[in-house]
This record gives structure tokens, C-alpha cells and sequence, in this order.
DNA sequence: ATCATTTCATAATCTACATCATTTTCTATC
DNA sequence: GATAGAAAATGATGTAGATTATGAAATGAT
């Protein structure tokens, strides 16, 4: 079992003792996911947390004519899940695929709950976590309001350089809220100015 | 010092013995701001996370064409703060005005650094306001994606009426993203329509 | 009440992006 | 390396919402 990642990721935030690690570690489980599998589902309770060790997936909202709309694409060393109903425990609005076979470290809501007692410091780290997530959240909503797709894009690329490489551009086009054909424009504009 | 409101928003997360509420209480800091004064400016840190006791204040970002973009109204029983630049400490991308007189509770980022040593529990109480605030984030940017600007008006006006009632229209415009002649044509479209 | 300023409404023109239809390129499989 | 299916590019036309301009109502100060 390849733990290293994630210790090293929560180390970043605080320092846990071999015992508490281990404590930790006794809580979670490892699981492969094949490219296309669902990890959560619109509707459903979203029953984990889910800290990557490699793969990617995308979290997405399908709406009511059948359209996808991504919300965010996670890699190595990110999180994935629909936190609202992680942590509500309520029917998730979100969607999570794999794009990639994908290995996980899963937390589930009530061992985490019992972690959270075990070793109140978690408190501090996901406290920590979803404050940049929101960070990161507010900021996307100003962008998608104050530039154009295109700036929206350049954006993207130089945030994200290794999603743009391993993601179809259909998805980019979906998470920068435009179509694949306006994308796909975006594109060929870019290359004759320069 | 009117202390109830904080106290009580808290309770509805953890519970707190009264010597905890005491410590609590003995590192925040009561303050009025008048209509039009700033509590956070865009390029400065953000020194204070705040609890609205009374009043409205807008948090938004003024874009390189002198634009203003509002990406949210905060009043009494909630929180107003740019919380990216106040938990990691570094210059603000947003501004946050009083659109009325105000009523605050601040904490400083020193001050809650130790409340949450002496008060471990307070991780859980903000974990989850962020947490809470997250979900409401991300629901936002599906929506701006795939709802047009009157369906998001309207799920606005149901979602906060208060508001809805208490802030200028131009400003509501802002909020969804449109301008404030748009936001006009919608409100009269929706009036002949029934 | 009067005047000034802020807010809201209406209308004409313009633009970023959507939609639909078709073609081209890429990728995978036998 | 031939063929099928998916992904990306291209082009014509349509529309939600922006921009600009102007005037009408509120609101507030004197």
C-alpha cells in the first residue's frame, strides 16, 4: 500500500505522530478505479473524501437537458469528491468520474468522524483544505465574469499545464463554461497572433 | 456588548462551556463602520474575520477596466472577510464595503491563531462554516454556466429576499453578472409575462 | 418646495459566444 | 496499414447580453 503521498500532503499542513499515522491509516482503504467509473453521483449521498495517488477525474454537473458542466478536474495529490454532500450527508449535485484508471485513498464520512475524535488536529488540516478550495472557488467565479473565454483559457493553461495536457478538449471547454466548437476557435485564433 | 448573536450562531455548530465563550469573547473585538467604509481593500492583507451583528456589506473585485464584480452580500448572522487572503495571509483580491451601517465582531488572525490553541474545538466550528461556504460556492458556478441571467435572478430573489429588498438593483446586477440595463429588461419581461 | 444626485427604465446598435451542419484529423482495433 | 469511431476544426447563421445614449423617477440635502 502506497501511503507515502498522503502523509507527505497532510505534513505539509500538520505533524502527526507515527502513532497518530498509523492511527490514520487504519481508517482509510485503497481503491482502484477503472477510466469511466463513478465515484459519486448526482443524487446519491456521497458516502467518501478521496485523496488521489494517481489518475485524474472530473467533477461534473449534469443539467437538466442533459448537458455536463465541470466544476473542477483533480490530480495526484488532490482531492475529489462532492464535499457539499460529503459533509452534509445529503443528495449530492455533482457527479465524479474518472478520466484516467484512478487509485484512491478513501476516507469515509464515519471513520472520518471517529478520526476527527481520535486525532482532533484533522480538524486543523481539513479546516485548512477547504479554505483554499474556497479561495480558489471565489476566484473562478470572478474570472468567468470579468474576462473572456479566451483569457479564460490562457488562464487555464498556465494554472494547469499537466489537466491541459491530459484532458480532451471537450471537457477544457466545459470547465471554462463554452462550447468545443468556440474552444476549438479560441485555439486557431491563438496561433495566428503570434 | 451585544454578544447573544455570535454565540448562538456558534451553539447551532458546537457547544461551548461558558469559561470557553469567556475566553472567546475576551479576543474579539466589538466595531461599527459606517455606510460606505471599507473593511477590506484589494492589494492589502486581510487583517479580520467578521460576524455581522447588524447591517449589509458587499465583497467584490474591481477588474483592470475599473469595473466592480460582486461575488457576495453578507448580513447579520453571517460572515464577511476576504477569507482567502485572511487564512493564508497575503494581499487581498477583493474589497469588502459597508453598504449600510454595520455592527461587527471581529477576530483578528493573531487573536483566532490562539483561540483555536486554547479552544482545539473552534477547527470544527470553522471547518464547517468554510465547508458550508464552499458547497454554496461551487453550486454558484454551475449556475452562472448553465442557467440563463432571469433564471438566476429569480433563484436569487428566492434564495435572499432580505437582500433582495435591501440592496440597490445595480448592485444585484453585479451579483448575477449583468448589467444593470439587462437586469432592467429582465425584471420587466418577468412583469408582463404574468 | 427646490435642486442635485443617485437609481432605474427604455431603445438602437453591436459583439461574444451558441447552434447546427460538414469536414478533417486523430486514435484504436483487427 | 485499412477501417471505424471519436475528437477537433471550420464555416454559416442565430441570440443572449453588452454598450451607448437618453430620459424618467426616486432619494436626499438645503
Amino acid at each position: 500500500m502506497n501511503n507515502k503521498p498522503l502523509l507527505e500532503y497532510i505534513n505539509k499542513f500538520i505533524s502527526l505522530t507515527v502513532e497518530e499515522e498509523n492511527i490514520l491509516l487504519s481508517k482509510v482503504v485503497h481503491r482502484n478505479y477503472l477510466k469511466d467509473q463513478y465515484i459519486a453521483q448526482q443524487g446519491d449521498i456521497c458516502k467518501s473524501a478521496n485523496f488521489i495517488i494517481s489518475g485524474c477525474t472530473k467533477t461534473f454537473y449534469m443539467d437538466l437537458e442533459g448537458q455536463e458542466h465541470i466544476v473542477m478536474f483533480s490530480i495526484e495529490d488532490w482531492w475529489t469528491s462532492d464535499l457539499g454532500s460529503f459533509t452534509t450527508q445529503t443528495p449530492a449535485d455533482f457527479n465524479v468520474q474518472c478520466i484516467e484508471s484512478t487509485q484512491l485513498i478513501q476516507f469515509t464520512y464515519d471513520n472520518l468522524e471517529e478520526l476527527y475524535k481520535e486525532i482532533p488536529k484533522l480538524e486543523r488540516l481539513f479546516r485548512k483544505i477547504v479554505e483554499r478550495a474556497f479561495a480558489a472557488s471565489q476566484k473562478r467565479i470572478i474570472r468567468n465574469f470579468s474576462l473572456t473565454a479566451k483569457e479564460r483559457y490562457q488562464i487555464f493553461k498556465k494554472t494547469y499545464p499537466k489537466i491541459n495536457q491530459r484532458v480532451p478538449q471537450y471537457m477544457i471547454a466545459s470547465y471554462l463554461g463554452v462550447t468545443k466548437e468556440f474552444l476549438s476557435k479560441i485555439k486557431s485564433q491563438i496561433i495566428q497572433n503570434q
